[in-house]
DNA sequence: CAGTGGTCTAGACCACTGC
DNA sequence: CAGTGGTCTAGACCACTGA
């Protein structure tokens, strides 16, 4: 595989600004893994030839983005978010200990479909490219609370197609990396509120046209581009959002 | 009145922390009002006899903690923070050009009332701390949106009930300031979805029974001491709310 | 033009980690 | 103990603001 080097830095930008892409550019190239430690500041200041402060300042942004945990004394080390737990953000389930549960995952289908108009304009897809759907609900003990709609480009994520269910497992974007080498960066997240259809009431054993909340997520890559749509649904009673204002 | 001198600062703190520390609390006692400069970083380090990359570092945190507000070539200013907007990040009212619009607060009643018992748990009052209710509706072309009720201790908060209304005026958080001297530093919001009750139904013009979504929010002076409890509910057909993750 | 915050450097010392 | 990130200093120059 040839590695693309870095983009041309755009010389009008702070040097701390252009070191900071130029890692971030490393980071997205899957140069450390999620978790390993990226270089000293003292190595990076010696490479690029530039003072440690400058150093320091850049991966002050780093950390501000999410893309690196400093550890004092240990090292700096790439970070990988977990979106998969970002829904319990929003959706209380809390197991017979009173402590919050992380559902299981389970996919019930999955096959190239034509997307909905409104998944192919997120997905800043023509009318002709094709598409993969997967359905996927969540369970808890036994019973589903969330019901999922996923929709991703062919062209790049195939291989979910012919893997095994195994090779896939629980977690969705650990899988998109393993075999599909795509890497989730940062994610739009949009809550609504809807009516259960007969379909929600039947997966989420809910009323027909009882409340529903309704996450609609669309995931990028590093390079910006749309990786992922994805619609979340689950009873409204479950819902419970906490936000710190300031 | 006796200003307070700043409380003993922790020597094991580093140096920038104990500075943002004090610049901090001197914004708590409205040393500076808001939208006021604070004085620059050369004077900050001058009489505080630290190097000024210590001052700047101290009021980077100020910036992140959303304190202050930096504006290359004219200064750093005090910020306070728009929690009279907060409602609209998730409540989309749209005018008639189609663009976001404040709507317009209407105070139904103010009296002394007890306090139901999570209002006072919220505000930490024991059973015999007397409070004082506000009710409160938000309008937009005539229509009612949102419905508020406010709980807070009578204690502080007495002037807000011989006020004359238009004394008050529209935006509750800057009446607090001036008339109760009380300033909202940061706020925790809670969300969840409900029934519309009769009351919610003729108050909004919506259904009975229909979801509402709940927003309860306790907002916290500068001391970190809870200052008001405020439940405000509105269609949940209004309701949309984006958040980015990464 | 003077004054502000923004960038960058260079180097000292401290506190924490893991061998 | 060596190596890491964390704190602190001191000073130079740049870019932007408003009179």
């Amino acid at each position: 595989m040839i590695v693309s080097s870095s983009p041309q830095p755009d010389l009008r930008l702070p040097l701390y600004q252009r070191l900071r892409d130029e890692i971030a550019h490393q980071i997205a190239r899957n140069v450390w893994r999620s978790g390993e430690p990226i270089p000293t500041e003292a190595e990076l200041a010696a490479t690029h030839r530039v003072a440690i402060g400058t150093v320091r300042k850049a991966i002050d942004v780093l950390v501000a983005d999410g893309l690196v945990e400093r550890q004092q004394g240990r090292g700096t080390f790439v970070r990988r978010p977990r979106f998969d737990r970002s829904l319990f953000r929003f959706f209380r389930h809390l197991g017979p200990d009173g402590n919050q549960v992380v559902p299981e995952g389970r996919i019930l289908s999955r096959e190239a479909r034509t997307a909905p108009g409104v998944a192919r304009a997120a997905l800043a897809l023509d009318a002709h490219a094709e598409t993969i759907q997967l359905v996927r609900i969540r369970v808890l003990q036994g019973r589903p609370i969330l019901s999922e709609e996923i929709w991703l480009p062919a062209e790049r994520f195939a291989p979910l197609l012919t893997a095994s269910l195994s090779e896939i497992g629980d977690l969705l974007y650990p899988a998109y990396e393993r075999l599909c080498n795509e890497i989730v960066a940062r994610a739009e997240e949009t809550l609504t509120v809807a009516s259960a259809t007969a379909a929600d009431a039947e997966c989420l054993g809910i009323a027909e046209g009882s409340p529903v909340v309704v996450v609609e997520r669309l995931a990028f890559g590093f390079d910006g581009r749309p990786i992922e749509w994805r619609l979340t649904r689950g009873a409204a009673a479950d819902f419970r959002y906490r936000i710190d204002i300031r």
